[in-house]
DNA sequence: CCTACCGATCGGTAGG
DNA sequence: CCTACCGATCGGTAGG
């Protein structure tokens, strides 16, 4: 009766053919314009089969938020797990976040719209993944301060910047496109993600390194 | 007949609350989350007024988005009119953002649904004044160059990073609350969007003007 | 895993 | 004939 609302079985394949459907519609459209409808089409099994193998709208994305939360945190986890430069580690930072944010990728708009929803969807579980991805750019840069590397600075600030800038990046695709064509311009002269992580690790080395010689 | 489709009255008192009613719900929403019903109740005024007096959830929606991106650019073209000096323009671009997306503000949750929806509701008067906005950061960008006084750098990387970082910082709000209430830390020590603009603006002059004395 | 439905609400429009 | 506006309801679809 209410087992289905606390166990999901992630083995599944028509769970993973759910999980699969949802993330697509729920990045397109964010919660609200999602459709239960769309995601059992795209996943093309019978709405009712949703209810059953995971449970309501809300429940059905608070998997897949939690799953995009907890990508990040992997990949920033794998990347960091022996790296003991603190340059090296924020550009890994950099890095997978902007491989994360890929504009093909889901994780961005999805992340995007809960944010601008007001982050009403968030549960314990996802804000324990976000406090994780947020304690590699805190203990990296504490690694920096102590080694006499960088300029003592609050690394939320610095997180923050990264994060916006590649998240806004990454979900500004659609928006480029039109404006590229609006002043008749190639998409190609445009700053990719890429190119735009570069940038950024340039300018926050050279903020959090004034005296280093490279500058 | 169809002439409302055309003409808005917009020195109307019942089309200047419907606006304002618009504004509120379609920034806690988004246009899929937002509903027509929602906005007239808030205006307190009869659902079919809102098709007479301006058109279908579309096109109201288009105009709101319209006057948060002029709003922004009359705000830097006011700023901006009589200054000289690249410093002071790039600190008036990074404190108008500031201002405009003020977390209490409806501009930053607009349009961070807009682009995470896909920009499908980008027209071109609202493209328009997009062009507009980044006109300011480039020309400043450009006699800086001019000057001797900046790193020759493409613009739109500095404009995106500036409204990147500040767009989210602003729809980060409500997030960042229960961030602090999860990890036990007053609200109160986080950084404020006015703090991040200071943070941006000291980050971005010492990439800037790498030569400067002042660094 | 499907068919057949529900209470309610959706965006939009009818006549007067 | 115009404007500003109402009570009631249209055909479809939402989550469940």
């Amino acid at each position: 009766m209410l087992r289905q609302e606390r166990f999901i079985d992630y083995e599944s394949g028509t769970v993973k053919r759910i999980l699969a459907a949802a993330e697509t519609v729920f990045a397109e459209k964010g919660f609200f314009g999602a459709r239960i409808d769309d995601i059992a089409a795209l996943a093309d099994i019978n709405k009712s089969m949703l209810y059953y193998h995971i449970g309501n709208k809300e429940r059905i994305y608070e998997v897949i938020l939690h799953r995009h939360f907890k990508k990040i945190a992997d990949a920033l986890e794998n990347a960091l797990m022996d790296c003991e430069d603190p340059i090296e580690g924020l550009r890994a930072v950099v890095d997978i976040h902007a491989a994360m944010f890929d504009s093909e990728d889901k994780t961005p708009r999805t992340v995007a719209h809960e944010l601008a929803g007001g982050s009403r969807h968030m549960t314990q579980t996802i804000l324990d993944e976000y406090v994780r991805i947020h304690s590699f750019t805190a203990s990296i840069a504490r690694r920096g301060v102590e080694s006499g590397l960088f300029r003592d600075v609050d690394p939320s600030r610095i997180h923050i910047m990264v994060t916006g800038t590649l998240l806004v990046m990454a979900i500004n695709a659609p928006f480029r496109n039109l404006l590229a064509k609006r002043i008749d311009q190639s998409p190609a002269t445009m700053p990719s993600i890429d190119d735009m992580a570069e940038f950024l690790m340039d300018v926050i080395l050279k903020y959090l390194t004034p005296n280093d010689s490279t500058s």
